[in-house]
DNA sequence: TCTTGACCTTCCAGTAACTGGAGGCCTTAT
DNA sequence: ATAAGGCCTCCAGTTACTGGAAGGTCAAGA
């Protein structure tokens, strides 16, 4: 299997593809011309991976999940607790993204949006905020 | 007044505010032994930066509120217009995490997290989820 | 006066995870 | 024979900093 045939099957680029060799996920055999020829096993990985990434998880832990997924004499306690490290993070963003969110459309709301210069949005950026 | 006053006064790193610097934020004067002289207008500056990276603002779009906080004939719908898209990305992610969320606490929630190998995590990541 | 420590400076490299592009083989069809 | 399209490698750029090295400056104390 060439590379765009397993992009295709696993929705991810060529070049992430190629990057992912790169860093030593995977291992693609080389054909005589020098062609990566990708195995159902690479398939197979590469899926994984773009699944995980999908589900926000950092190269890094994609790694950790690989090697678990591998190791039959794993405990599902360690996959867990990988999730939930992850899982954390993910709330702390949302937590962080939800308080922008909320500052921001207040703001929003109350300017005009006219074609007037005094806008609270700004007033607001420009007010003391107080660090120190 | 030197960098660090501005970083204490600021919350803002040190290294930050010359990071701003040299991509042409703002200009402070310098002095005769070559430091950093910050000017009110300096400091006020970096306020309004430091605060609009708080609420998510980009570099760019932190240049474009500056632009137009400086501009007297501005029009308050430029701003809104403006603000109205970054909110419109910050619902993008949130909307993206929370599906990351929700997939990702269901497995959790499956999962046994103990000494043994079987785990539905790993059991959804190595699942076809069909690109094709 | 000397020294010590806390400042300040610049420049270089690294971070996360790709992405785009140039330059150049290889293959397949016409 | 040639043209299109797929494949290759390597280099640079993206975002917004952050860490560290090497070295100049300044104020205070012995």
């Amino acid at each position: 299997m060439n590379i765009s045939d397993v992009a295709s099957s696993t929705g991810l680029p060529v070049k992430t593809i190629r990057y992912y060799e790169d860093i030593g996920l995977i291992a693609p055999a080389r054909s005589a011309n020098g062609y990566r020829q990708f195995s159902d096993s690479d398939l197979h990985k590469l899926a994984f991976i773009g699944r995980a990434r999908s589900l926000g998880f950092g190269i890094d832990a994609c790694r950790d999940l690989l090697r678990l997924y591998n190791d039959q004499t794993r405990a599902s306690a360690d996959v867990k607790k990988l999730a939930q490290s992850h899982l954390g993070e993910i709330d702390r963003k949302i937590a962080e993204l939800g308080q922008m969110r909320a500052t921001l459309s207040h703001l929003i709301d109350a300017c005009a949006g006219n074609d007037r210069p005094d806008c609270p949005i700004l007033a607001d950026l420009a007010a003391d905020h107080d660090h120190a």
